[in-house]
DNA sequence: ATCATGACTAATG
DNA sequence: CCATTAGCCATGA
């Protein structure tokens, strides 16, 4: 097992979330169906404009994994981004609920 | 407090 | 289009 899978096993609990993190899982849960929003986007939207990377941080790690729309959350630039479930299931779930 | 890490972003070559 | 650089921020050790 290695040391992310531990933290993961850490935090699956709300009440070891952190407020930037609540913020962020709810930000991305607001998103709605067929919509995508860019990390900056979910930034600052919790709170901390520009904090794209810590909200990379959190999706990464987070315990909601298909709970949480994560797959929603794409780069600025238009790109996929990226997904720790596989970018193949991540590009499956966007073409199935975006493209529409 | 300090350091390393990364699903970011913008700029440059 | 790809690689590199530099700035950015939260988190865990």
């Amino acid at each position: 097992m290695t040391k992310k899978e531990i933290y993961r096993n850490k935090i699956k609990n709300t009440s070891d979330l952190t407020k930037f993190q609540k913020k962020v899982l709810l930000a991305v849960l607001g998103i709605p169906r067929g919509e995508v929003r860019s990390y900056s986007w979910v930034a600052g939207k919790a709170g901390s404009p520009g904090a794209s990377r810590a909200v990379g941080q959190v999706l990464k790690i987070n315990p909601y994994a298909p709970q949480v729309p994560c797959h929603r959350v794409i780069s600025s630039d238009g790109s996929i981004g990226g997904y720790s479930g596989g970018l193949t299931r991540k590009r499956r779930l966007l073409k199935k609920e975006e493209l529409k």
